[in-house]
DNA sequence: CGAATCATTGAGGAATTTCAAGTGGTGTGG
DNA sequence: CCACACCACTTGAAATTCCTCAATGATTCG
C-alpha cells in the first residue's frame, strides 16, 4: 500500500479571466459563475491541499477531480469524484479537509470563497443553497458509509458503476475518467480486488468491457439486486 | 448477520411539557431550546425512522442515541453516536437519511424544525449554525470514511475509543453506553472481532477493561500511534 | 521499437468473519 | 437465598474474503 504510481502534485494552474459581475437572484449553479475564473488544471494537479485554508469554491467545467485523505505511510481513502458541473471545495470551517486534484485535464472555475459568503449575507436564497450543498456532500458520504462499512466487494464495485452511470448522462455506457487505483481507493479495496471483480461482472454479463475505461452496463437489474 | 437480539423498536414516548418561548439571539445550543420539550425515550426505542419526514431536530440531554442504515438483510452500518448535548436529526432535506434510536433509557429534547427554520430566516446567526451543524456532522463522517475504508480492527478500534473518551470529559474512564454489537456496526467489524481486539489492546496494555461496558485509556501515546 | 504506465491474472498468505461453545453477570421466581 | 434463564461478552477453530507478491498483457507515446 506503500507504492504510488501516481504523479507527485505540484501546485500549478494561471487564472485566465477573472470577472466581477454579480447576478440579482445569484445561484450557485448560475450567476454566481460571474464571479469566478476559469483555470487549467493539468492531469494529477493539485487543486487544494488538505488543511489550507479554503479561499476558493470550485466547479468543474471540464474533466474530472477527486478528493482524498492520506493515512500517516500512504493509504488513500478518495471521498468523492467531481464531474462537469459538480461544486466541491466549498467548506463551512476555514480549512479543506481533503486534498483535491484533477483527474485528468481540467478546466475548473475558481470563485472567492469571501465573495459567495458575503453576497449570501443579503441573499437568503443563496445561503439556503450553500447549506444545501454541505448536505448533499454529507447525503454521498453517508451512502459511503455504509459501503465501507457493510458491502463485499462485488457490492461496491455494482454501486460505483451505477453512481458513475448515474451521474454521467450517456445511457448505459460509461467512459470513466479514473484509473483502477482511483476506483479502488473509493471503494476501499486494491486495484487487484476491482480488476477481479469488473471481469467477474463480465462473466457474470452484467457488464461488459470494450475497453479498460469504458464499461458497458448489460444488466442493471443485476446491478441493483447488488447494490443491497 | 441476519440474527440480531436487540428488541424490537416501537414508537413510544410521550411529550412532557411544551414550551413556546422565543430567545432573541437564539443559539441552537441556548434558547433554542426553549423551543422544545423534553421527552423520556426508553432502550432500543426508535426516535425517528430512515425516510420520514424530517419534523423535528432533537437535542440529547441524558442517555445516549445511535443513527443508522439497514441493508435489505439487514446488514447494519451505524453512523454516528450521540451523548448528552448533542444535537442530531436536523436535516437540510424533508427526510431523515437515518433511523434512530435510544441506546439506553434516555431524555431528549424535541425541537420543531419548523420553529428552528422559520426563526433562521431572520435571524442570520441561527441560519449559520444550522449550515455549521450540518457541516460538523460530515466532517465527522468524513472521519470515518477513512476508517472504513482504510484501517485495520487495531486502528479502529483505537479511533473508537479515542473518539469517545475525547466527547466524554471523564478523563481516561470511560464507561460505554452501547453494546459490542453497536460498537462493530460503527466501525465495520463483527462483534467477535471487536471483542478480540479489545483484549489484544488490552494484553498490549494500552487499556484496561474493569468491566466490559469501562474502558481505561492506559497508553494514550500507544493508541493514538494506532490511529494513524 | 523500447519504455512507461495501466490493467489483468495467478498463487499463496493474512486478516477478518463465521460457526460454535463457554463464561459471567443479572434478574426472576420458587 | 438459590436455581434458572437470559443476555452480553469472550474465546477457539475453521472458513472465507480480500490482500500481497509476482508475472504477464495491453496501450500509449516518444
Amino acid at each position: 500500500m506503500l507504492m504510488r504510481t501516481q504523479a507527485t502534485s505540484t501546485k500549478q494552474g494561471n487564472f485566465r479571466h477573472p470577472v466581477a459581475g454579480i447576478g440579482k437572484a445569484a445561484t450557485l449553479s448560475g450567476s454566481i459563475e460571474m464571479m469566478g475564473a476559469s483555470m487549467p488544471f493539468a492531469r494529477n494537479v493539485e487543486v487544494y491541499g488538505e488543511d489550507e485554508p479554503a479561499e476558493y469554491v470550485y466547479k468543474v467545467i471540464s474533466g474530472a477531480v477527486r478528493t482524498y485523505k492520506l493515512l500517516g505511510d500512504g493509504r488513500r481513502q478518495i471521498g468523492n469524484f467531481y464531474l462537469p458541473g459538480d461544486i466541491f471545495g466549498l467548506e463551512a470551517g476555514e480549512h479543506h479537509r481533503f486534498t483535491a486534484e484533477a483527474i485528468t485535464d481540467s478546466t475548473i472555475l475558481v470563485i472567492k470563497r469571501s465573495a459567495v459568503v458575503s453576497l449570501a449575507r443579503s441573499d437568503r436564497e443563496l445561503s439556503h443553497q450553500l447549506w444545501q450543498l454541505t448536505a448533499q456532500e454529507l447525503e454521498h458520504v453517508q451512502t459511503l458509509l455504509l459501503l465501507l462499512g457493510r458491502k463485499n466487494a462485488q457490492e461496491r464495485v455494482a454501486a460505483f458503476l451505477l453512481e458513475m452511470a448515474d451521474r454521467v448522462p450517456a445511457g448505459n455506457a460509461v467512459e470513466l475518467p479514473m484509473c483502477r487505483q482511483d476506483i479502488a481507493d473509493y471503494l476501499g479495496l486494491t486495484i487487484e480486488t476491482v480488476s477481479r471483480t469488473l471481469t467477474q461482472l463480465e462473466d457474470a454479463a452484467a457488464i461488459a468491457l470494450p475497453t479498460s475505461r469504458r464499461v458497458v452496463l448489460r444488466d442493471r437489474a443485476a446491478l441493483n439486486r447488488l447494490n443491497g
